[in-house]
DNA sequence: TCTAATCAGGACCGATCGGGTCCGATTAGG
DNA sequence: CCTAATCGGACCCGATCGGTCCTGATTAGA
């Protein structure tokens, strides 16, 4: 199904969520304070934020009064960036780069490595897009909905 | 990690294969001889084979002496093609279309819809590239692995 | 008519991964 | 110095998927 894991939907959730805050606050926000801002459950937050820390979209202030940190502005996040610190390198097929595992029937593998020609096109429309777009097309939607009849 | 399934892979080659036949027996081969000449796991390439079937990408002749034979050129099957008869519809992510099982926090969900700015992109990328195009390009490659020197 | 070869469909297992929980390490404030 | 709050890493469980097998339906040839 080329399906991203939830956890980079909710990486973007919570990145625009970052990127929100007042300004006034310090810019820094914990765990449990994003999961209820955005009805993800804490530990899958969590975990999100850890893996954007260790890919460097956010710096993380451990200790009391710690939280998180967003570095760069969303315009220069691009969607490519968040799947790649959730999921790991884009990489359609287990046939590219390092992962030879298990491919060693070279000769018949008629299209081996060609699904480079795919990625690359892919990489290309990921890269961007970035966060900025994402919100930005949603913001009107979100309006409708934040002001719903019912 | 954004990738496409290994069944995927499978029907790419297969398609590929069935179009390679020498084109004077009759175009139809059955699923242990594109097993043989692939070296995919002969249950592996019926059930690809069924898949592709069943999307009308092949046609299959039941019975004895039957077996599956191409009906549109390679450069009329997009790879989005392929990926959408063996793993369904491209949907990036399970917010859209009609898969909103879960997704009742409205409000909250600040890019709600808004991957298909990411489906929309990545679709177009999918079509433009046709199984020829894999082909072709995986045919310099081939040339060079059939003939190591090791 | 009968047999053999082949496709179609479903059932079944093992592996991988998404998602969640727990405990230890670190640091600001009292 | 001690406590509390927070991040970091390890562990676990359920679900999904890749891969295999089996049985029934269909058809060409003997």
């Amino acid at each position: 199904m080329l399906r991203v894991s939830k956890l980079t939907d909710y990486a973007v959730v919570v990145l625009v969520r970052l990127s929100a805050v007042p300004a006034c606050e310090a810019s820094v926000q914990t765990s449990p304070s994003i999961a209820t801002a955005t009805c993800v459950p804490e530990p899958t937050v969590a975990k999100v934020l850890k893996a954007l820390s260790a890919a460097g979209l956010v710096l993380s202030q451990r200790g009391a009064r710690g939280g998180y940190r967003l570095i760069r502005p969303l315009e220069t996040i691009s969607v490519a960036d968040v799947i790649a610190a959730i999921d790991g390198p884009i990489a359609l097929t287990a046939c590219v780069d390092g992962g030879l595992g298990g491919c060693d029937v070279r000769g018949v593998c008629a299209v081996k490595g060609r699904w480079d020609l795919v990625n690359d096109a892919i990489r290309q429309s990921l890269l961007s897009i970035t966060l900025a777009d994402m919100r930005d097309a949603a913001l009107p939607l979100s309006a409708s909905v934040l002001t719903p009849a019912e």
